[in-house]
DNA sequence: CACGCGTTTTGGTATATACCAATTAAGCTG
DNA sequence: CAGCTTAATTGGTATATACCAAAACGCGTG
């Protein structure tokens, strides 16, 4: 009668796991709602909060839902779809998704640095980095973390700017930066400390990083850019011409 | 004296997360050895495995450790630096940074296919589609499983054809395909199932995911691909110039 | 020395329970 | 009803234990 490959008996977290799935699949759970507390799926399952927490994790790493630290699990809205290479910031691309966007700022320092941005930046002696942390955040979910460093000299007075805008604008505007050359890498990785708590995950959480060198005119690096994105947030995309 | 900032003391999660990192990070466990058994690390941190776990799976999404299912964990070799826009075959890119690929074909069917697929490719009534399934080594290590969905009716006789090489240089050398664009989506997923079965991971861990489609002269689309990396043997790089 | 066969070890999964800190909800008060 | 306090709930972390199946290991045999 029916196919007889596998699959007879499942294991308890992969049963929850296909549950929840389905719920969210199905729309029974819309975007953004909360998951069922931890403890009220132990009771539906008869089974133990560790495997219950070894299935959400699993749907967290799918990036089908997603953690708030100690409020709960939520279903992941749709990915912002994000392409480094075209010239569209944070805003606008919120804006095209129909997305709310927001920046803030969280610290803003003139400090030496650390030794590989300055080597990749060129910055030497006593010259100093700025070093801007800001988070940014769709639909009031923090999303974005991004460290960023740029060589003080060809900055000047950049902290009486507005920094919580887009970054690419403002150079061009006041400082006459035209960007001719950006290169990326992107990697799975993992957020701890204060990163972690900006974005309200835990300590070891995944996410997607993008470590990103940006040259003005004649390939001079002017900005060194760390990302880390809250991983079911984001889709990367890239067109590539033959 | 010294600064007051935090870290007084800190879970046992991430106290032998740090240790074993540093481990690492000195070369004292170099790459591809194997980590302390589970139970021996309980031993040693007079702790328990589930806290253990705990903190190996946060240096897996790290990408500083990876599994092998049921034969324990391992430090990752360097990540391989990939460039979707280069028509660097995985081959050539292996051998450039000195790692040794191989390239195991898993299955070859001719079937209908799913549904999202046969729109993309514009295959339509009973036309079928080639199905070819990969697993892609490095030094030994499955990294990269690949789903491959190629329209019959354009590459008649592939199944006689070496399926376990270039598939790019297969395609333009006997069927004077001449790829002109491409279009990737990049994202974190979740391995399950046959994947995970090939990569020796377990249901849910982690990966990253490439969804890819080519087209050929005038924007046709001929080759659907779905690659799942182990997430910690990658690194993806993307050049844009303004 | 290759091969087959038990034995041991290991990770994968699971139950039961507990305490803490942060968040949230409820209730009280001015 | 705004603002504060308190209680309940929730997730984060942790201990202790157990069983299973796959993998690794050791040993004896042909």
């Amino acid at each position: 009668m029916s196919s007889s490959q596998g699959l007879v008996t499942q294991p308890a977290n992969m049963s929850i796991r296909d549950y929840l799935a389905d719920l969210i699949k199905t729309g029974k759970l819309g975007v953004s709602d909360r998951l069922p507390s931890e403890r009220e799926l132990v009771e539906k399952f008869d089974s133990t909060r560790i495997t219950v927490r070894d299935a959400l994790t699993k749907l967290e790493s799918e990036g089908l839902i997603y953690r708030s630290n100690r409020r709960g699990w939520f279903v992941s809205p749709s990915r912002l779809e994000y392409d480094p290479s075209s010239r569209v910031n944070f805003y606008m691309l919120a804006a095209e998704q129909n997305k709310e966007p927001a920046t803030r700022l969280l610290s803003q320092r003139c400090i030496k640095g650390p030794a590989h941005v300055r080597q990749l930046l060129g910055v030497s002696g006593d010259d100093k980095l700025i070093e801007l942390l800001r988070l940014r955040s769709l639909d009031g979910r923090p999303v974005l973390y991004e460290t960023i460093y740029l060589p003080e000299n060809r900055f000047p007075g950049l902290h009486k700017k507005h920094l919580e805008g887009s970054l690419t604008r403002l150079m061009e505007h006041e400082y006459d930066v035209n960007i001719t050359y950006e290169d990326n890498r992107i990697r799975v990785s993992a957020v701890y400390d204060q990163v972690a708590e900006a974005l309200s995950h835990i300590n070891g959480a995944p996410c997607l990083e993008v470590e990103r060198v940006r040259y003005e005119g004649d390939r001079t690096p002017i900005e060194y850019d760390l990302e880390h994105w809250v991983h079911s947030a984001i889709e990367l995309r890239a067109f590539c011409c033959g």
